[in-house]
DNA sequence: AGGGTGTCCTGGAGGC
DNA sequence: TGCCTCCAGGACACCC
């Protein structure tokens, strides 16, 4: 569950072998993930090009290119890349192969093939977003993710302020377990309409978004529900997990009983005692 | 036009 | 044990 500090240590670790590296030919073993893979496109405007940056915006990864066109990755809910020598044999799920030309091979391994793997056109201004990512909110440290931009975006918002803070147009990074365990800290109620949201909270929800990702980053960019230490041992996150997934059980705070709701299809967890 | 729903996909869990 | 159903998740097309 690769959630944007994952993304981004998914992109420290690769950018050193990448960045300056040419490509010399790339393989595709499925027809599509979310879109259909043109084996013929992708070499065409990519095969003997150079990559010269990897760089990660909100949970994608965007290769650069000296050229007009540019490739967005977006690992869904079960992606991974690995770098490994041109001829070890391939995995199960690996989808795509990116053999360089120092004769590694970069793979892209996904068992549920919700990722994305797709050509863009690059910005005039290589540092500006690529059109693609245009409609996409601040990154969660950005200054512009701030309480007066939550405040004043929220003050038509008739959706519940769970949608809201996970819809990547308000703050980038915010999957649905962060979403549930934000709300908790802030002691507001995933189902409470966004324009009902007080300065205050607007507030809270900055200082303690943040506070979980940097945790997460603190800790390798770890998910914070299937992480699992080398030594087998729990998560770092699983004991701080005050809502997310404990249906019918006692909050640690109110001895209430944690409820489960469901929002645009996915779950929500909260305490009905603390969280209004 | 904003908000809600369905869809994509596979593996794991739980029920019978 | 094995088969079935349900569920998880992000993004986006679609509908009202």
């Amino acid at each position: 569950m690769p959630e944007l500090p994952e993304v981004e240590t998914v992109k420290n670790a690769l950018a050193p072998h990448l960045e300056g590296q040419f490509i010399k030919s790339i393989s595709f073993y499925t027809e599509r993930l979310r879109q259909f893979l043109d084996v013929d496109l992708f070499n065409k405007a990519f095969s003997g090009k150079q990559i010269t940056r990897l760089k990660r915006r909100s949970k994608y990864l965007i290769f650069e290119f000296d050229h007009q066109k540019w490739i967005l990755s977006h690992l869904g809910m079960t992606g991974s890349w690995r770098l490994c020598p041109a001829r070890e044999e391939r995995k199960k799920h690996e989808h795509i192969s990116i053999l360089l030309e120092d004769g590694k091979d970069l793979r892209y391994c996904d068992p549920r093939r919700f990722g994305e793997f797709r050509i863009i056109s690059a910005p005039t201004n290589r540092d500006n977003d690529p059109q693609a990512l245009a409609h996409l909110g601040p990154e969660p440290f950005d200054e512009a993710y701030s309480q007066a931009y939550l405040w004043n975006l929220s003050r038509n918002k008739t959706k519940p302020v769970k949608n809201f803070i996970m819809d990547p147009k308000t703050v980038c990074g915010i999957g649905n377990i962060y979403a549930s365990e934000t709300l908790f800290r802030c002691g507001v109620s995933p189902l409470r309409k966004a324009q009902k949201l007080k300065k205050k909270d607007c507030l809270n929800l900055v200082v303690e978004s943040q506070k979980v990702l940097k945790s997460a980053i603190a800790a390798g960019g770890t998910t914070i529900i299937d992480f699992q230490a080398p030594d087998g041992s729990e998560g770092w996150f699983h004991q701080e997990l005050n809502v997310y997934g404990r249906t019918g059980e006692k909050c640690h705070v109110c001895d209430k009983l944690i409820k489960r709701v469901v929002q645009a299809g996915r779950s929500s967890f909260y305490c009905p005692g603390c969280q209004k």
